[in-house]
DNA sequence: TCCAATATCACCCAAAAGGGTGATATAGAC
DNA sequence: GTCTATATCACCCTTTTGGGTGATATTGGA
């Protein structure tokens, strides 16, 4: 059985307590309680974990997310989503993130120990197929995407229309067409569905080799 | 929202019927209810589902972990689990299914809310095996397109224009839009980069009986 | 310190797309 | 022989998008 180094992104410190003692029970390690994501990214970069159990909520924001993202484009190991919210809105933000489980609170302990199971054994053979990520396509581009600009190509492919990232990116709508522009011009594309269509390409081109 | 053929396998009537709720209620059909690893075959071979809930625990047998490697060795569709029990002899045994999602019994709606979504999302992803084929696209949608509207929706994929549609298929862009109407009436989407997100979906996930 | 890249926003205008209504023709099913 | 699905087209109107120009603020290097 492997031995994992844990990263516990949580803010509520009874429930993070709670994890750890479940974690190490398991035999794993933790590496450290984050109770935000700067803490995470600290812990990241001092502990190069294994493995991660991410809060989505802490406090208002969604920072869980930012540190999926962040493990996706700068580390390689599995992770999942611990949170009490389950709509559809959140779903549809963490997917691009292809957490490897996803546990509702309230949880019993058996949810969180199959999920930490399935999550790493499903890595190990599915993550060499991983492709929605930043640098997956900046790879294939001559001139790489900004951060917000992918942000916003992932909206684009979620369907959303300039309002609805407005909203989202807490931006004007001018401010994204702003970034389209540049979008469109990196991608080499004139139309924003010819812009999805690239990153389809762009993307399965990676799983077929 | 993509609509899925569910296939439930569940010993247990009121839980299956609880599940069907559930499944219905999120929009997507219930091909059938099996009680039984070799109704679950039946189902398959009749249905071709596009997802599927598997009980381990069919009475004393394991059999629900026989009903997922024939899904794997037949067809190419995601899955989860549902059972009672969590220990890691189980575990060990259903890793190699490669199973999407895991929920342990007793469970919260969301719990299986998310599973599925998390499971359909990441299989999407994940999943090696793409085609863009018209039987592949309509099997998974509940009123199948026609001829003409799948040669647009390849168009759409292309980055085609309206005016561009139109003068391939020698029609007018009048012409073109009302087949657009129809197409995001099947797709239930609303725009064309919606339309083409939808697709892009779709296509990776085929299944080959 | 200055420069380049990035992110932010505004305004304008033209082009494209979306949605509603209605019409005609044709082929196949019943 | 009628009915239904499909494919074709038109007109109208509103919303969305794309492209051009220009501006400000911040940040991290050179």
């Amino acid at each position: 059985m492997i031995k994992h180094k844990v990263l516990i992104l949580e803010d509520d410190p009874l429930i993070a307590e709670d994890i750890r003692d479940l974690i190490q029970q398991l035999g794993h390690t933790v590496v450290g309680i984050a109770y935000t994501k700067e803490k995470a990214f600290e812990l990241l970069e001092k502990h190069h974990p294994s493995f991660a159990i991410l809060d989505i909520n802490l406090g208002d924001n969604l920072d869980g997310i930012l540190v999926a993202e962040h493990i996706n484009k700068h580390f390689d190991f599995p992770f999942i989503y611990l949170t009490s919210y389950a709509n559809q809105l959140i779903l549809d933000q963490i997917k691009h993130t292809l957490p490897m489980g996803y546990v509702v609170k309230p949880f019993e302990e058996a949810q969180l120990f199959t999920a930490i199971n399935i999550a790493t054994s499903n890595f190990n053979v599915l993550a060499p197929n991983k492709e929605f990520s930043m640098s997956t396509i900046n790879r294939q581009l001559t001139n790489p995407l900004t951060d917000k600009e992918f942000a916003i190509l992932k909206d684009l492919y979620l369907g959303k229309n300039n309002e609805e990232i407005a909203a989202s990116h807490f931006i004007s709508v001018n401010t994204v067409k702003t970034h389209l522009k540049k979008l469109y011009e990196k991608l080499e594309v004139h139309s924003r569905t010819a812009a999805v269509a690239s990153l389809c390409t762009l993307i399965s081109r990676h799983s077929h080799p």
